[in-house]
DNA sequence: TCGGTCAATAAGGAAT
DNA sequence: ATTCCTTATTGACCGA
């Protein structure tokens, strides 16, 4: 998956086992047995009356074995406009579909006509089978997205709880601010007047040698001369 | 019978 | 106005 629309719609996530194929469709269909035992179905279909698989008065279009396009006018009974039957595309089809949708998520006109006639189908058909094809993938890829999103908010939410029970521990060990008595008045400084030696870690006065801290300001288990750096601003 | 898949259709938007 | 796209939906078909 590497090729980008021009929808812009590809993500790039490397999400493991995510291949392009969804081709569930190959399995068990010969489709071509063009079942024409048709006339039921639909019931209730009010779908628009225009076919417009319906080959253009054309005529050009007359081998088509999947049923892919004559079928229509024996499809569309006397009980009046209803969808044809389904076409189940071979293998072979969807295997060249999936091939080309690999090169390229869209195809130019001249493309989508010559893979038509390549496959035997309509280049409505074709068309119609990209867009879904685009569809699928872009579904998928959007259920990765997903996915991957409800993990990272399983692991934000986790980060999250770890970083609050942080916060309480550190809330818990908060000391207060260290109390510096001045060497003359021996009265408590002003924390603007105070400064920490970048060396020893070790609060000073900002005119004075380092001051002890008073041994009522020191954390347990701390040293007094190097007490516990407040470590944030709480 | 029911749910999933998928071809086909309809509606509406963007680009030209 | 036309063309092409996306999105939502329908209905046929198929397997459990």
């Amino acid at each position: 998956m590497g090729a980008t629309s021009p929808s812009g719609l590809e993500l790039t996530m490397a999400v493991p086992g995510l291949s392009s194929s969804s081709g569930s469709e190959g399995a068990g269909c010969n489709s071509t047995s063009n079942n024409n035992n048709n006339g039921g179905g639909g019931g209730g279909c009010n779908m628009r009356d225009l076919d417009i698989n319906q080959p253009a008065s054309g005529g050009e279009e007359e081998e088509f074995p999947m049923g892919s396009v004559e079928e229509d006018e024996e499809e569309r009974g006397v009980g009046g406009p209803h969808r044809p039957k389904k076409l189940r595309l071979s293998k072979e089809q969807s295997r060249l579909l999936e091939e080309s949708f690999r090169l390229n998520h869209t195809l130019t006109p001249k493309q989508k006509e010559a893979l038509a006639i390549k496959l035997k189908l309509r280049p409505r058909q074709v068309e119609v089978w990209f867009q879904n094809r685009r569809a699928r993938t872009k579904l998928k890829q959007t259920e990765m997205e997903c996915e991957y999103l409800k993990r990272c908010f399983g692991s934000l939410t986790e980060e999250t709880r770890r970083l609050q029970r942080e916060v309480e521990e550190l809330r818990a060990m908060r000391v207060a601010p260290p109390t510096v008595l001045s060497p003359h008045t021996r009265q408590p400084l002003p924390a603007s007047a105070l400064t920490m030696c970048p060396r020893c870690e070790r609060i000073t006065a900002a005119t004075g040698p380092p001051v002890a801290r008073p041994p009522s300001s020191a954390a347990a288990g701390s040293s007094p001369f190097h007490p516990r750096r407040p470590s944030a601003a709480f």
